[in-house]
RNA sequence: CGGAGUGUAGCUCAGUCUGGUAGAGCACCGUCUUCGGGAGGCGGGGGUCGAAGGUUCAAGUCCUUUCACUCCGACCA
């Protein structure tokens, strides 16, 4: 491309509502422009990038026996009110009605829309299994997009969805998709990490997410330096080391005015917060449900959403709602003497003499003890797991990193192939319902992840396989030197003819301006074009932004094929 | 949804408290000089000051409403 030619608007200071790094350096490079909160614009290089992304994903999918299609963006809502979740998504997925009045959602996900391609288009057992995906805009209104690309509302997203008539079929492709993302993540050259995952609203099997490790990830991974344990938080398992010691104190009610943060029990009793015991209330089926948890503790919401006796969606019981059902304020509640049901955590269930609210405002209780004093009947891991603490495997302590979510494979079972009567007869005529996987990997995502891992102070620096082009030729004084410029068309053209992608700066700047701009485009290979070193018949060449050699555009040539 | 902040030129921002002709730097156009890390001179173009309503002789500035964008939170026992 030659960049006098070329839409590249690159921003000398930072846009003001820009923060991370890969919002501020795409928006800086040119690469992308905001429209309005979550949705953006590709301009031509961030388009490249993009478009690099998805002949990689396009290969290896292929490699691994996925067939691509394309499906609409826009769906009826009988499809969405036939899996059940028209009602369950929530104001995240974007509905409207066409002129007559028939509901449509824009397609957050397309688990429906291929569960009923499926149903239709597969007739035989023999055509299975059918492993599809697709490369396409997906649109989900989220609570707070955020982060430039990183949390958009419109994205572009790589989704997969296979097909099978039994679990063995099922785990060679979810096996084949795992390898697949892998080889993926590792052409294009990024330092990530596979994760168990929770599956959230997707299912209820097993999933494994894809994280681009980053400082500045949403998520923290939990993994065992030790092993080959790796697990988001949200889902790592916490494990309770010890058993319960016999009580060593009485019960003992004490006023406790003006008490109602953990901090401030354990800044009284002068005690640590691991000694105290906290209990969240939360809306339950029947009842509002208690949640038993040690002072230092977190709760972890996905896994106490997926208790029995807890309302789905999960929602705290607002401070009126417990006051009617306990006659205290939330920062009283305890076990002992609780009268709605309540689960407690495995930790919280092996501490003695702790100190918790006695249900009474103002009061709380010292030297309580399970079984003595109240009874732990449902233990269960509702916590975060923090890090040191042993890891589920038993292999040591685990640690902690961040990472950006780039991609998410699902064992779905038959939770949408039922209730949409995905169904199909077996070699012995007998109807069954298809097993189904699912395979999200985000294209538009990857872009900013890339950018997160791979930039300095300067600007980008694209790793190889995904950059906008392979060379970035800086032409000094290109529109004076008639040297200057016939030096550069030479090896544009030669680069052309041996079809390497590059950018020939060839726009009327100044020196400084073109070398900002190419650090901030961050392309892997530099050569500077000046008559200063033209007249031996030498470029200036850099890789990745290493220090300046002079060599022939022979040799240029050769360091990009090699 | 709750809290906070910000909306003035393409970008970054002054000006708002204390009402009185719309500003700067960069960018853009012309021109001269300069030419290896975001040059300098001279001249120029560009704004319904987010929107609507109100107060006032007079509103970017005060009041009301509203919209947009950003940040924090949506864990509190």
């Amino acid at each position: 491309m030659l960049l006098s030619q070329t839409l590249v608007p690159t921003l000398r200071e930072t846009p003001s509502d820009a923060d991370v790094a890969s919002h501020v350096l795409l928006l800086r490079a040119g690469c992308i422009r905001q429209l309005a909160s979550g949705l953006y614009s590709w301009l031509p290089i961030g388009l490249c990038v993009l478009r690099k992304i998805e002949v990689i994903v396009r290969e290896e999918l292929a490699r691994a026996g996925a067939q691509e299609i394309l499906m609409p963006v826009v769906q009826p809502a009988e499809l969405w009110l036939e899996s059940g979740r028209w009602d369950v998504m929530g104001p995240e997925m974007m509905r409207m009605r066409d002129r007559n009045d028939r509901d449509y959602a824009l397609a957050p996900t397309h688990e429906e829309v291929v569960s009923d391609l499926i149903r239709k288009a597969i007739v035989s057992y023999k055509q299975l299994p059918c492993n599809l995906y697709q490369i396409n805009t997906k649109f989900r209104d989220e609570i707070r997009p955020r982060f430039g690309l990183l949390r958009a509302r419109e994205f572009v997203m790589k989704d997969g969805y296979s097909f099978h008539l039994d679990d063995a079929s099922f785990e060679l492709t979810y096996q084949a998709m795992f390898d697949a993302y892998s080889r993926i993540l590792n052409r294009i050259g990024l330092d990530f990490r596979a994760v168990d995952a929770d599956p959230g609203t997707m299912g209820d099997g097993e999933s494994h997410e894809f994280h681009v490790l980053a400082e500045s990830g949403e998520d923290a991974i939990a993994f065992s330096p030790a092993s080959s344990y790796a697990a988001n938080v949200e889902k790592a398992e916490a494990v309770a080391t010890g058993d319960l010691d016999k009580p060593a104190l009485t019960l003992e009610k004490k006023p406790t005015p003006d008490v109602r943060t953990i901090d401030d029990v354990a800044q009284l009793f002068q005690v640590a917060a691991k000694q105290t015991i906290k209990t969240l209330v939360v809306k339950g089926t029947s009842s509002l449900v208690g949640l038993v948890l040690r002072g230092d503790h977190q709760l972890n919401e996905k896994k106490a959403s997926r208790l029995p006796e807890v309302a789905q969606p999960f929602e705290f019981a607002s401070e009126d709602e417990i006051r009617a059902a306990l006659a205290c304020g939330p920062g009283s509640i305890g076990p002992v003497n609780l009268h709605v049901p309540f689960y407690v955590d495995r930790s919280a269930a092996i501490v003695s003499d702790f100190i918790c609210g006695a249900n009474e405002d103002g009061f709380h209780f010292t030297g309580a003890n399970w079984k003595r004093d109240a009874t732990a009947t449902r233990v269960v891991d509702i916590r975060n797991v923090v890090e040191g603490e042993p890891a589920a495997d038993a292999s040591g302590p685990l640690k902690f990193i961040r990472g950006i979510e780039v991609g998410h494979i699902f064992k779905l079972g038959t939770k949408y192939t039922a209730p949409m009567n995905v169904t199909i007869q077996d070699a012995k005529g007998v109807s069954r319902e298809l097993i189904m996987g699912c395979y999200g990997l985000g294209i538009s995502r990857l872009v900013a992840a890339a950018v997160e891992q791979c930039h300095d102070d300067e600007g980008i620096i694209w790793p190889e396989a995904i950059a906008p082009a392979m060379l970035h030729i800086v032409a000094i004084n290109y529109s004076r030197s008639d040297a200057v410029r016939a030096a550069a068309h030479d090896l544009y053209d030669r680069c052309l003819d041996a079809h390497i992608d590059v950018f020939l700066d060839d726009r009327d700047e100044r020196p400084g301006v073109k070398f900002a701009d190419a650090d901030l485009l961050g392309l892997p290979h530099r050569v500077i074009v000046g008559e200063r070193n033209l007249a031996e018949g030498r470029l200036e060449y850099s890789y990745r932004r290493s220090e300046l050699e002079l060599v022939t555009p022979t040799q240029v040539l050769e360091r990009l094929q090699s």
